[in-house]
DNA sequence: ACCACTATTTACCATTTGGTAAACGATTCC
DNA sequence: GGAATCGTTTACCAAATGGTAAATAGTGGT
């Protein structure tokens, strides 16, 4: 919960009282290795905070291939924000990839922080806007070479090199799970 | 003008005194083709919004290819906004690929708007945030082959496709511009 | 320890894409 | 008109990546 509350307030100052209203609104929910946060198919519920473990989001392309669209590593939201906001079904799944734990706001507690705290809206856009710019920015660049995008990936999540599965890695970074460990062979 | 305004008006209601502020404080501003909006390595100034003609966003990778990273079509804001928040130096250029005419607000005009309408910033963000989804959206999809790519972009963006040099189009779908040739010659 | 299951690596060959170079085409400038 | 410039296409070969298949390694359950 602190570990909520201090990743909101890099986005802006609050009392006490409100601090206190944010602790009322969240709770604690575990996921085990394999849960689905979100749903494709379905309207997204809740906003996440990831205080631990590492989810995933993807969905199936056209061939019926599972694609990793993100990874979601600790300190960061967990949703998917434009069909939360304009109560629309999902295009792909929010999935633990391993045990995870994180602080959820149901869509009415959410939006009574709005309400209730004189600046939140501005804090809240912020923690979007910034969470939708770090994942385009740390995601692979479709200009670079595979063995490029894998350097990168490592240079940007060097957490998850390890935590998650090489075919997730692979679809993630547009390469087959073959490549990528051709490429990983090559650079050891 | 009245393009601008309809544009804002998909984002919430305004009042006539409202829609009145705004006109004052967006000015039309000329792009003669291949002129820039932002600089890397400049903080950006100003937001825009293009009413006529295209423009893109570019770099220069560590190999000093140019590399598009966008490309921007009427109706849509001109901007590096997370730098533009910041007050921090944009890392790319956005460069009018045509002649462009844009409403640009300065910095402080855009602010003035914060304070003067109510609701404003409701609505600045459900653009910002809508825009950059867009992009992200529109962009290419690193898991699909070039081919695909391509079709993808011409189903996202019918009217630039003999708009804009080949060799734009290719940096931004990563792929060498022999290489769209090619493909251009096996699909038709 | 053994089995079943999943994840990763390796191999082989086909296909795609890149790099270098040159030819061709269109446009601008004098 | 002609030179210069830029954009596009083509060709050739090398390198990277994909598809199919199988072998190997690892994991969890009994």
């Amino acid at each position: 919960m602190e570990q909520l509350i201090e990743f909101i307030l890099q986005f802006g100052s609050l009392g006490q009282q409100q601090i206190d209203l944010i602790k009322e609104k969240a709770i604690e929910r575990q996921l085990p290795k394999g849960d689905y946060f979100s749903e494709a198919g379905r309207i997204p519920a809740q906003v996440g905070f990831l205080v631990e473990g590492v989810m995933r989001g993807y969905y199936y392309n056209s061939k019926g291939e599972e694609i990793t669209r993100c990874f979601i590593s600790e300190n960061s939201l967990v949703v998917d924000y434009m069909n939360f906001e304009a109560n629309t079904a999902s295009s792909e799944y929010l999935q633990a990839s391993t045990a995870c734990r994180l602080m959820v706001f149901s869509k009415p507690n959410w939006e009574e922080l709005s309400r209730a705290i004189v600046g939140w809206d501005n804090m809240k856009n912020k923690m979007v806007q910034l969470c939708m710019f770090q994942k385009s920015r740390k995601g692979p660049v479709i200009s670079q070479d595979a063995t490029t995008r894998y350097l990168e990936f490592i240079a940007n999540y060097p957490s998850l090199m390890n935590r998650v599965p090489l075919a997730y890695i692979a679809s993630y970074l547009g390469v087959t799970q073959q490549s990528l460990s051709r490429i990983r062979k090559s650079i050891r």
